[in-house]
DNA sequence: CTTGAGGCAATTGCATGCACTTTTTGCCTT
DNA sequence: AAGGCAAAAAGTGCATGCAATTGCCTCAAG
């Protein structure tokens, strides 16, 4: 352990740790289940107890950490039902994210929506898993924004993060990547003719194909112990 | 320590001030923009200033109250958009709930829900604000829980509390309480028949009623200084 | 009379310490 | 040898203390 907090970024300590700490759930590298000791988190971060204790609040508070009382903080184990639900209702909110995007953005948003998305083609065709993530999430960013309501924005991007562990390695189903684009392709159409309706059913369709996608590994995943260090430690 | 927090309830102390504090603010006790001083609230529920802090984090997160680093906090200031963002999202909300509860209400919650719609006409003939207000907030409840999606259960119930200081009022005005019985006899009607578009139409259009009738009051209640009297009509 | 710099009081942010709860370990009993 | 009990170890929960930041007040100069 170095002795510096460099590695992290800028805000109070209790921010950082926020950060550090819930990037590492949602990343994955964090496992459902896993201890979160406040003692170890306090000398890995080199801060004292009290900022991580706040934060192990904070992230009880959104829901990505198990809280029992005297008897320490793990990870948030999510059973398959409550995964269930989550996916669900990502499938909802993503529906009224792309129906009000079909009703209300600006022609200067659709606009970027579909340049962003034709350009998203062409990771397609190389097969850039990782490229074509960075382009699905920033998609998905645009129907969240493009919904003009802040509150439905801060629901959807909250589920979203919870749901991140489960949709990891979604793309590593054979041909995925060229379906999901179709997905898009579909909400994006109906989107840009104003079909409120037909974009929230597409939206939704596609979530829960993702859905389905993802719950293969989800099983797979949770029963498992923490192996090999997946992400490089830092 | 002088012994005595027997105002408050169970839990760890964190937890207490949590509820304590939130309360205070669902209920509207304190107000949009008042600040939230450390020593002050430890001092009012005599415990010291750690499980305070703890408490104004995790309200943070929930959105409830706003934090400056450095410069303390404050109950959450919502501006007339976001308020509207967040009546909006409540009334798509609740059409999923409706919509859900339409098709997956077990038919023991379904006689449930009727009984209780039907024992809730009583308290409309009696004008009877106070009870009706129970009866609504639990036949809301019904609707929550009879979608079987916990994760749209949490949003839906806290999306209510964010909104309940502004809700507030509403009944006062006059014939609400017979109106609002109504709408709740529509979707009642759809969920019965197992009727999901009505439901969630009903429903939507149920809570955009109140949003509109509780516009009123909270452009009138935002920018008024905090007084003593918590809802007094101008 | 306005404006700006400097210092002071008040308040937040974090670290540390102590008490209490839970868990573990080792010994004793059956 | 297995089960249970007790004491110790570990870890959480809260209180307090101190450093740092902010905001306010004063006072002087223009």
């Amino acid at each position: 352990m170095s002795g510096k907090r460099s590695l992290i970024r800028s805000g109070t300590t209790v921010d950082q740790m926020v950060r550090a700490i819930g990037d590492r759930i949602v990343t994955g590298y964090l496992r459902p289940g896993e201890k979160l000791d406040e003692t170890s988190l306090a000398a890995r971060f080199d801060v004292s107890r009290t900022p991580v204790r706040e934060a192990l609040g904070q992230l009880s508070a959104m829901g990505l950490v198990e809280r029992r009382p005297n008897r320490g903080a793990i990870v948030a184990v999510v059973t398959q039902e409550h995964l269930a639900s989550m996916f669900e209702s990502m499938a909802e909110l993503e529906a009224i994210c792309a129906r009000f995007s079909a009703e209300r953005m600006t022609s200067s948003e659709r606009r970027g929506l579909e340049i962003e998305h034709q350009g998203s083609a062409r990771m397609v065709q190389l097969g850039a898993e990782e490229d074509y993530e960075y382009f699905n999430t920033e998609f998905h960013s645009r129907l969240y924004r493009g919904a003009h309501n802040t509150h439905i924005h801060d629901l959807t991007v909250m589920t979203r993060s919870r749901l991140a562990p489960f949709r990891r390695a979604q793309f590593m189903l054979p041909g995925r990547l060229a379906k999901s684009w179709q997905e898009h392709d579909l909400i994006v159409t109906a989107i840009l003719r104003g079909d409120g309706a037909a974009a929230g059913k597409a939206a939704r369709d596609h979530v829960s194909i993702v859905s389905e996608a993802s719950a293969v590994f989800a099983v797979g995943d949770q029963p498992k112990a923490a192996s090999t260090t997946p992400v490089t430690a830092d």
